[in-house]
DNA sequence: TCTTGACGTAGAGTTTACTCTACATTGTAT
DNA sequence: ATACAATGTAGAGTAAACTCTACGTCAAGA
């Protein structure tokens, strides 16, 4: 079971060029057929599904790219890797924090707009 | 009370290029002196931590400046901002909503390195 | 056989949000 | 008066992550 560039664009909801990009970014090497033509994994949907999850996280490609040499060398790196998403866990915490002090700021501004606007309302006799 | 440009991107925390380039964007349009130097005031200090904020929270500069060019209208576009306001809260609800769906996920990961750290440890007699 | 559509590569173009350069003026300290 | 630091404008350059174009190959259906 195995997927042609488009069938995989299609259950991934990556596009074509997208997908070449993140080969060319060595994130994803597909296995290729008797005609060059790339053949994708059911393994490999999981592995896009990991790195969609990394970058929707704001992981930079770079970093994603990091973490696929690592992956690409086996089991030797395991820790190595679970440490980068330790680190990575953190700042996603952090990420949370900051958006609900946002939120937190952006109630009370909408808040105030509410009181203003009423204000100027009953303000007009 | 007012400010350089220099003196104002220390105060913000902003460059002094991208104090000039919000104002080219029309985000921020401070008073000029005599000799067309920029003047900031104290509500451009308050100005800027808020567009900081709709940044922050993913607000894209497009938008911002519509949020901008309703507020030089002054009062009128009070709800109509708001409105924006509300929208964006929604958007920023759902933000964190997914980054801690992310998290969860990602907690599951990293148990699961833990035990395939844990599982070829003891499996080297 | 012919043509159509999916695929291949290499490289150019796009978008967003800055960031920097070049060069002219102006304000300030000596 | 003069040096030098800050500011002004216009426009070029950068980084990230795609996205698209041009052009060639190949397999399958009418």
């Amino acid at each position: 079971m195995d997927y042609s560039i488009g069938e995989f664009s299609k259950v991934t909801g990556l596009g074509i060029h997208t997908l070449r990009y993140y080969e060319h970014e060595n994130l994803i090497i597909p296995l290729r057929n008797a005609s060059n033509r790339r053949r994708y994994s059911e393994k490999d949907i999981a592995w896009i599904a990991f790195i969609k999850r990394l970058k929707a996280t704001g992981m930079p490609i770079k970093e994603i790219k990091k973490y696929a040499a690592l992956r690409a060398e086996g089991d030797a790196t395991l820790s190595e890797r679970m440490e980068m998403l330790v680190q990575h866990r953190q700042s996603l915490k952090d990420q949370i924090r900051k958006l609900q002090e946002h939120e937190t700021k952006l109630d009370e501004k909408i808040a105030f707009y509410r009181h203003e606007i009423e204000r100027l309302c009953s303000d007009t006799p």
